[in-house]
DNA sequence: GCACTGCCTTACGTTTACGTCAAGCAGCTC
DNA sequence: GAGCTGCTTGACGTAAACGTAAGGCAGTGC
């Protein structure tokens, strides 16, 4: 199945990295700083692999939903050792996914609520400017 | 059909304010530094009123789904102006509530595909689990 | 009248998540 | 070989959202 095209995987620079996702470099040496990536380098230059990008995109669509860094740490974490395991790994992420989901049901059931409220604000001043336009 | 013991509009202190959503009394003040609230004062005392505690509830639930205490304030000064208004005033609303509500929507698939790997790994780990035992 | 509580303001401290220089090395290019 | 570009590591600055004293006034209890 492997031909010779086979993408070996790609291979990006921090500002290659920085662009595909709309964020600074500097973010992505902070994140580094702070323990969420480890790329790889090549003398002192940072090389990340698709691998790592996915990884990026999970880091920043958590904290888009309200997550600290130190939090998405955690998460990263559990999220690496999600294969690997004795017995007692296993149970513990169990446990802390389904602290996590918890957690997130009720994010997005506040969010529906607020939803709500805003489309009952939008649609009623919708319909008040119609009547004032008949 | 008011009646003699017609509720009055109960009255809280900070302190009932303060335990009733479950936060400090410093940040109530802090939120109304920030113009988010304005309760009335008997002497130098602040009295919040059964609305003020809704705002709050708002403001609270507003933070927990990440919105910051500026994006907040204008949120609510859109709330308070939504029966009023001009034409024009009755466009804005109805314009930066569909940005809103476009932002909460997308925010919203952000933590449902979150959501969906969390399940994934959660329910890996369990049948992993169960592997183990059988 | 004195202590105790509760609330007030003022002000400096703290954490999080970066932005913004500053100075240095590495490779290319003309 | 001088300059430009791109990356590197500090180090300091900053905005947001409070925490934490510190000191003062006002009513209440005895």
């Amino acid at each position: 199945m492997a031909d010779a095209t086979n993408a070996p995987d790609k291979i990006y620079g921090i500002a290659d990295l920085a662009e595909q996702h709309g964020i600074s470099q500097r973010t992505i040496r902070f994140y580094e700083d702070k323990g969420l990536m480890s790329p790889q380098r090549v003398g002192t230059q940072r090389v990340y692999t698709e691998f790592d990008s996915k990884r990026l995109g999970l880091i920043l669509r958590a904290k888009a939903i309200g997550s600290t860094l130190a939090d998405i740490k955690t998460f990263l974490e559990l999220y690496g050792r999600e294969g690997e395991g004795r017995t007692r790994q296993l149970e513990f992420v169990i446990e802390k996914t389904a602290v996590e989901i918890a957690k997130l049901e009720n994010k997005r059931a506040q969010i529906d609520a607020t939803l709500a409220e805003l489309r009952v604000i939008h649609d009623g001043s919708k319909e008040r400017l119609a009547k004032r336009r008949s």
